[in-house]
DNA sequence: TAGATTGTTAATCGATTAACAATC
DNA sequence: TAGATTGTTAATCGATTAACAATC
């Protein structure tokens, strides 16, 4: 028996994904000095199922509910920031650093989950030439290998244009990297034990597109 | 009886996001002068089943495969751009123009998948102040019902921050969006026969987290 | 107490995968 | 012909939802 690739050690990638979900609600709660909340009502705020909303409680957290009260709304988050890493970091690195690299690469809201990009990486030597893009370095592709190795980097972001991604992310799983968040439109194979993450803009376009199709055809 | 969210009239949302890595390999196959091609073929490269690959081609072509030989990739091509609608525009707006808003209005690949971003809006007088970002203008919010509703636009974007992420979200569905992209880390409560398709930097975080601390925890 | 809520076990539902006859 | 492949029907698998006893 193996393994789905869709599953985390017990918990489901579909969890995984709203997890997020339930850690914002919280803190507009706590924000509003609400101190305790119950399974239905993260339920209908989030626009899911009560009993799908304990399990993934159950899942992140040891908490327990009290009947008619539900659960405490502090233990919660603390239990959801836990689970999701936002306390300890991750660092990572970002090859390709493009419109879409560099975008990435100035933004400051990563901290808040944890995740440090700590440089990034381009074969343009115009992008290379001792510029900062915030705090990051961009350095040439031939010093990939040394600063993932010698930081023990497990995270990398691939921003190159698809017909390089492969290779990229070949270099990548050469030099230890366990994780990949692949903005690249293109299907990364990867051996076993390293997880690609894909952001790709046609996919959610798609989706967005057969529903307009599909539900407004004849305007 | 009632359409599940995840269900577009037949084909899965997930069936949706996986298309455009099809038509991505079938046009790499394409520009490499293949000219038929097998559905096992298509899922090694892929990583996909082959029933799934024949049962997705089957909902998006009329094409049929022949036995020892497989599919046409022209046709192919053909029919799941025209499935896609990346033959015809689809026109949106934008709604928040910071760092992320700029950036998608930056953006020129949209347009390869029938996408126009017509306008963007914004609360920040400092930004609309006649400047233009690419071609499009950022107008301030008090424009944004009468510009979608003469134009009949059908597509909202949201990059605002999460605290006003619901109030847009109801006046984009009160002048006539019928799709939601949001970028806004937070749930949006819409009616039925709205979509929303969410892009959320926390929920991939999640997963590449999920994934470190469960395989690799005792570095 | 009554009623809302918890937590768990069982049922359902839908997507993925296997099995297999038909075809070139 | 033999063998790879198609296309469909049946089986499996996993996630979601329903049912229900326990609890405050």
């Amino acid at each position: 028996m193996r393994t789905s690739d869709n599953a985390v050690r017990g918990i489901s990638k579909q969890a995984l994904l709203r997890l997020p979900y339930y850690l914002n609600y919280l803190k507009v709660l706590q924000k509003s000095g609400v101190e305790t909340v119950s399974a239905p009502k993260i339920a209908a705020a989030l626009s899911l199922n009560e009993v799908q909303v304990r399990k993934d409680i159950a899942f992140v957290s040891s908490c327990a509910g009290k009947p008619k009260t539900g659960f405490d709304v502090h233990l919660l988050i603390h239990d959801f920031e836990a689970f999701l890493g936002y306390d300890n970091v991750n660092e990572a690195i970002l090859v390709g650093a493009g419109l879409l690299g560099r975008s990435l690469l100035q933004y400051k809201g990563f901290a808040a989950y944890g995740l440090h990009l700590v440089a990034a990486f381009d074969r343009d030597p115009a992008l290379t030439e001792l510029r900062f893009y915030g705090e990051q370095k961009i350095f040439p592709m031939e010093k990939l290998e040394d600063l993932c190795q010698r930081m023990r980097i497990h995270i990398g972001i691939i921003c190159v244009p698809e017909t390089s991604a492969q290779a990229v992310c070949d270099r990548l799983v050469a030099c230890g990297i366990r994780a990949i968040w692949n903005f690249a439109p293109a299907h990364l194979i990867v051996p076993d034990g390293i997880l690609v993450q894909n952001e790709n803009v046609a996919s959610s376009l798609a989706v967005l597109s057969a529903h307009l199709k599909d539900h407004y055809s004849e305007k």
